[in-house]
DNA sequence: TCTGGGGTCCTAGGACCC
DNA sequence: TCTGGGGTCCTAGGACCC
């Protein structure tokens, strides 16, 4: 039984990083602006902004402000092809300890409203409003109102009775806008749109829908579930199905724990194993260091260690290996990842290097459970690799 | 004018065990 | 010796999301 219905609400922070950056930059307020490149240095007193024309280099749009969006320049966008589109664009630099900062803030405050929160990530959440006392506009209105006192920022909410329908309506009147669907607004809302406003559906999977003449979730929500199925697998075909009439029952997820942690970074150039040793190893150590630190942060060792490479032409490949007993140390990071390199075949030049802590284990478990077999190994036990 | 960095989940094949 | 099947763990890759 699902129960009585729900009241599920998506809470989408507007242009978040851009619009934490203007509060900074008052002045920038009705420009196009884009977040995003690597380190562009922040501009000294008195010196102008630095124009997205005069980029070179490697890095893409984090964030755009929507005086920026409405001349082509999405987040995710190269630099180099957003200055073709808005040549006058100021580019700013991303501070992320700042954006963490304004983000605990606006979850802190719409706590207060309504505590069942999934966090979403850095700029959105999911909650649940079935208990909270009060209509839903009125709601809304409130946590709009909370975030803009904690912050000074807006953001946008849908309200519907699933998640999946939330996080449809939270875009459809953005910035600082405030949608409520139930299921009868379906098909005049919600069919009309591309199937690809529909989370977990990416440009694959559109692509594929598309060449079946399936553009809309209208379109999609026609289409025969078995032939779905058929077409995409029992999984997602049946899925699409559901999604597509606006059916998910799934829960909030309130609190989590982390599967893995990485870190991982792109070369200014594109180096080689042989010509660039020493930039390399640099780069290795550095990475582990930096992810020994994240996992001393949270009291986690690392069950098992991956890296991941990608080359010249994009292809990327990764190496994983499951550690005899968890680490957590800088050079013992270095020296699994070694092992993991070892493995790949290093003709081509390489454009990133990452590592990745998986099978996390609490630091202090581990360690007591490491004293504990190395104290008393039990009897009789012995282990085949010491036969080699 | 090539495409960041941090994640999650799913699939699929092979090893290994019962 | 052959055959079959199920379950779990490990690894690699890929889609997707923020």
């Amino acid at each position: 039984m699902s129960g009585e219905a729900r009241r599920i609400a998506h809470l989408d922070m507007d242009a978040f990083f851009a619009s934490v950056e203007l509060l900074e930059h008052p002045e920038l307020r009705g420009l196009p602006v884009v977040v995003g490149g690597r380190r562009a240095g922040a501009p000294g007193p008195g010196q102008p902004y630095p124009k997205l024309k005069d980029y070179v280099g490697r890095g893409v749009a984090t964030t755009a402000t929507y005086e920026a969006r409405a001349l082509g320049v999405h987040s995710g966008m190269g630099l180099m092809k957003a200055a073709v589109l808005a040549p006058e664009a100021i580019l700013l630099p991303a501070h992320f300890e700042a954006y963490a900062r304004v983000s605990r803030a606006f979850k802190a405050a719409v706590a207060e409203v309504a505590p069942l929160i999934e966090d979403r990530g850095i700029d959105e959440i999911y909650l649940d409003l079935t208990e909270v006392p009060g209509g839903s506009r009125e709601l809304a209105l409130r946590l709009k109102e909370a975030v803009r006192q904690a912050t000074a920022l807006t953001c946008s909410i849908g309200i519907t009775p699933n998640k999946l329908l939330s996080k449809v309506a939270s875009e459809l009147d953005k910035p600082d806008g405030i949608t409520i669907l139930g299921f009868g607004d379906l098909p005049a809302r919600i069919w009309p749109l591309p199937c690809r406003a529909l989370n977990g559906i990416g440009p694959k999977a559109a692509a594929k829908l598309e060449g079946f003449h399936l553009r809309t979730i209208g379109e999609l929500a026609q289409a025969d579930p078995a032939w779905l199925v058929e077409h995409f697998g029992r999984s997602y075909g049946a899925w699409l199905h559901e999604a597509a009439h606006g059916r998910d029952e799934r829960p909030l997820t309130l609190s989590r724990e982390p599967k893995s942690i990485s870190r991982e970074t792109t070369f200014e150039r594109d180096l080689h194993v042989k010509a660039d040793r020493a930039a390399l190893s640099k780069i290795l150590l550095d990475l582990c260091e930096r992810l020994a630190q994240d996992l001393a942060r949270k009291g986690l060792m690392a069950g098992s260690l991956g890296i991941k490479l990608r080359f010249e032409d994009f292809q990327t490949v990764t190496r994983d290996q499951t550690l005899p007993a968890p680490i957590a140390r800088a050079d013992q990071l270095r020296e699994a990842a070694r092992a993991c390199l070892k493995r790949v075949d290093l003709e081509r030049r390489l454009r990133l290097m990452g590592v990745r802590a998986g099978a996390l284990v609490p630091a202090d478990q581990a360690a007591s459970g490491a004293a504990r077999l190395a104290e008393a190994p039990p009897p009789g036990l012995f282990d085949p690799s010491d036969l080699a």
